[in-house]
DNA sequence: AATGAATGAGCCTTCATTCAT
DNA sequence: AATGAATGAAGGCTCATTCAT
């Protein structure tokens, strides 16, 4: 896969405007003739930039991928209280549903576009779930969560599950408040998950955080 | 909807090429023509038999939501011991994996076929969701289950989408001995999910079917 | 072509049907299993009575022309008054009205259906002109009509333009009440064809008749 | 409707080919597929000119109707001899025969092409039709013509029969001489349609110029 | 006589991609 | 860099017609 970045500013446009119809109207019913179209430009100018849809769609993973492991550290760099956790997986969420199409569209592109699948595998199951894992862990250390590794394995799996099933039970053409009250019921989600895990001298704030969300 | 159920032969046979074929290669690459060709009918066949490719995928989704739907049911009257539940929930992961394509298709299915929208908004999420409900209903009664009400809704929306995420995370050309691995593993991961809510008096048992699983 | 005529009672069932559908619909888009379907019949019992669609329409245009022919030989035996000249030619407009769709559709129909364009050629460019011709001739006889033999020839020609100009211009989905209007329209307009060519003397009861269409 | 007009040598190139075509063969039988073939361009670069057959023949309904307004004009600016009259009679033949699939598949295009269908109920049967009837009245005022004003309503309508049936009466494959002898026919059957409502001193130059045609 | 499932050629159309300019 | 016309394989689908029963 070709490094990720911007390389001028009509590749970086090119994939803003991507990004915004895959997540409008499905990755799957635009073609790369209305990408051109809604930008105003030729197909040929679009295909001078990448070589053809699927490295649209490539560079956008790497784009997804790279925020979510940014976020990550973050989170690991600054989770020394409930209020900041629950402030991470909210940037989290948000930053799932700016790329929405995506979780949607994953499992059926794989079986078009094989670099997709090797990458998926490698990168996300790879990197990011290494990163919650290691956010986890780190929870544990500070005596906010605990559980023993498996349980805690396991709970990264479910955590990002519970992502992409929230990020997927939402209509796409759902207003700014519609998105603000389901940005909130998803980290309730979330919250719930973790609960059964959250120690019990972290039960109080943990649940006044909850509340937040009630 | 059509009501579901099989109307002729042909039309029995044209589903199940079609269910076979979408879960090898995904629906998205499988067309009209491919399924014909396999089946060594021709196109004309099968489009006297259905109107469509979407009244295909339509029909497999209500096999599917009923093969769910019933298999709830029997959870429901039968969840008397953990075996039994562990049981159940084998017997839906294999259910799932026989359908493994929708799970992967359907958020991608929805920008393209407005039917199909509709209906998993209201058979899905209302149908099986309420009868997952019903079944921790009833194994909280059973003193298997503890939690107050919003735990346990929560649990049901993790429990699907867990069901999901691992369907969705196995390779479509699992050999037989990797799906039972994988069947094995999905068991263990619902468990853990399960866990926190599991009574004490019940955690000896449960711990031991989960051994089943290790 | 095979003598028209009914041969059983679901041959004259078909016929009716194609019609009235032809007639709706436009016979571009009539298809046998439209006309299968709405006699509830089967497709094989449609094309046990036909051998294809071209033999219904062929049947369609014998009757039409039968139709036509009687109706010009019943204004030959009778044309004793201007009364029972208007009565005729309202009869035609209706009989043609009934068969609106061979007006519209034979043109299009002769570079798919050769018999009758052949047809078409000799049956009614030759019997029914010649049976008008005679009435024309007929009339004049009677002095009625005034003229020599090329005017007359040409007021043969432009009176079966201007009925197939006439039903071209209606709507198929008329209702009772605008088709009565258009009758009368169009008996009007025939009427002005005629009227250079009736003599002084039939003026005043021809005007007459022309006034029951104002 | 989009405005008529050629917009690319392509656009004009395809509108040809098909015009030659549905001419030939008859609209009904000729495909986007013959015509790309018989242009030997590849049926996408058609598709990118149009977006289906219906705009081809749109855009042809529009030339026909543009090309009989301007001679309707043309001959609404210079009727002041019979002369000047018979010879735009015989181009407006001549202009309908080049477009002779229109006058043959009009009616049953209707049913299957609306556009269409609200585009001739209002451009031909009002645009054309009121400048036949200003042509008429001008040769009224000029003292050529004679009658009232619904005389000359009915003989417009009558005209523009006669001049549809003239073209649907030919065969497609007509040669070249065949055809000067119909374009000559049909000049003598619109000037027989007229001859009742020519001035008594203008009947001589008529006959003269009929005699043209004898 | 009748059924209705089956055929298959072929239509219309799309769309990722190329290429001359 | 960019244009936009052009390509062509392939997809979805129709429909007149056949045929085993």
């Amino acid at each position: 896969m070709r490094k990720s970045g911007s390389q001028s500013p009509t590749f970086d446009k090119i994939i803003e405007a991507s990004l915004q119809l895959f997540n409008q109207e499905g990755e799957r019913v635009i073609t790369t003739n209305h990408i051109a179209e809604r930008m105003n430009i030729s197909t040929g100018k679009l295909y001078y930039h990448f070589r053809n849809k699927e490295e649209i769609v490539n560079e956008l993973y790497q784009r997804y991928v790279k925020g979510m492991g940014e976020q990550l550290s973050a989170a690991i760099n600054h989770c020394n209280s409930i209020e900041a956790m629950v402030g991470a997986m909210e940037k989290t969420l948000r930053h799932i549903w700016s790329f929405r199409f995506l979780p949607q569209s994953l499992p059926s592109l794989f079986c078009v576009n094989p670099v997709l699948a090797e990458n998926h595998q490698q990168i996300s199951r790879g990197q990011l779930n290494n990163k919650l894992g290691q956010l986890f862990a780190r929870l544990r250390e500070q005596g906010m969560l605990q559980g023993d590794d498996s349980q805690l394995q396991h709970l990264v799996q479910h955590f990002q599950m519970v992502q992409t099933g929230w990020v997927t039970s939402i209509r796409n053409s759902a207003s700014a408040a519609e998105l603000e009250r389901m940005v909130e019921a998803g980290c309730r989600s979330l919250m719930y998950l973790l609960s059964p895990y959250v120690s019990p001298r972290f039960q109080q704030p943990f649940q006044r955080a909850c509340a937040r969300f009630a």
